[in-house]
DNA sequence: CACCACCCCTGGACGC
DNA sequence: TGCGTCCAGGGGTGGT
């Protein structure tokens, strides 16, 4: 679920928060979550955070020493950030995720890690699905030589050129191309509905069939959906929030996500959305703005 | 290369 | 009420 905008969001609200901060102590609760060295060195304790970076659906805490810890959230992973354990934020959280272990140091269910700032911050990593895990890496170089690389061009960066060299290599339908990481980083199933709804184009088109005089239309629109919903603080369809533990508003604008057999919301249109399996997803679409 | 089934895993919705 | 079943989907793998 989270997609680009939602991890953009956990991405600033945590940056505020751990930036120039030092990391004093950490707990590993399950360390099958961690790929790579799960030493307390290389989960940034006795460093400092200098920045938070993000690429497609991925995060990078970087230390100031170098260290780098590769965030995914997969589908139900969240990084929250709370003051210490116990305090009345803690509760509220622990209260609104539901299960909490009777313990005096009690964190919601599913808390794999916990990092403790000098500043008194508690920063939770937690995914109950665990299709998200933390990979650790000795500097930024090696992050990107051995995960970052195999990505695509970021969603929100690409240009008309990129993306058009992507869909042109590949005779896949645009709904299987879009989510492909290696050719745009950060569309996931939600958002590509939604770009292929106001584009017009169909889920099934040949991505390699697309008109060129498309590409620059087709890119502008997708800066404008991923930017609006990072505005709107993401799409909060089950338990996604920041790390602030707020809820985005996106899900409220979508139009074709999830509606199956409800009206078009284009004005003037009657039909009703369709949804079927395409690319090993659920897809929707409207079968009157949307035709092959 | 492209597609498929299957796997990781839990929680929520729904039917009986 | 409680249990079984299905579904959600990011990403990896191995087979056709």
């Amino acid at each position: 679920m989270p997609e680009l905008p939602e991890v953009e969001c956990v991405r600033r609200s945590l940056a505020r928060l751990v930036e120039g901060r030092r990391v004093s102590s950490v707990r590993v609760n399950r360390a099958g979550v961690i790929r790579g060295s799960g030493s307390d060195a290389a989960l940034l304790v006795g460093d400092v955070v200098s920045r938070v970076l993000r690429h497609g659906k991925q995060l990078a805490i970087v230390g100031e020493s170098g260290g780098v810890v590769s965030v995914h959230l997969g589908m139900s992973g969240q990084l929250c950030a709370t003051g210490n354990a116990g305090d009345a934020l803690t509760q509220r959280t622990a209260s609104r995720i539901g299960s909490m272990k009777a313990k005096p140091e009690a964190f919601p269910a599913h808390t794999h890690v916990v990092w403790r700032l000098e500043s008194g911050l508690v920063v939770r990593f937690t995914d109950p699905r665990r299709f998200g895990g933390l990979w650790t890496f000795a500097s930024e170089a090696a992050l990107v030589a051995e995960r970052w690389s195999r990505l695509g061009p970021d969603a929100l960066w690409i240009g008309p050129a990129a993306l058009g060299r992507g869909l042109s290599g590949t005779r896949r339908c645009l709904k299987a191309a879009l989510l492909d990481q290696r050719l745009v980083a950060g569309l996931g199933n939600i958002y590509v509905d939604e770009l292929l709804f106001g584009a017009g184009l169909h889920p099934l088109s040949r991505a390699d069939r697309l008109p060129g005089d498309r590409l620059p239309s087709l890119v502008r629109r997708m800066r404008t959906l991923l930017r609006g919903a990072i505005e709107r603080g993401g799409s909060s369809l089950r338990d996604y929030v920041d790390a602030d533990n707020r809820a985005g508003q996106q899900q409220t604008r979508h139009r074709v996500y999830g509606r199956a057999g409800e009206r078009c919301k284009r004005r003037g249109c009657r039909a009703r959305i369709e949804s079927d399996q395409i690319a090993g997803r659920t897809t929707c679409w409207c079968p009157s703005c949307q035709r092959l």
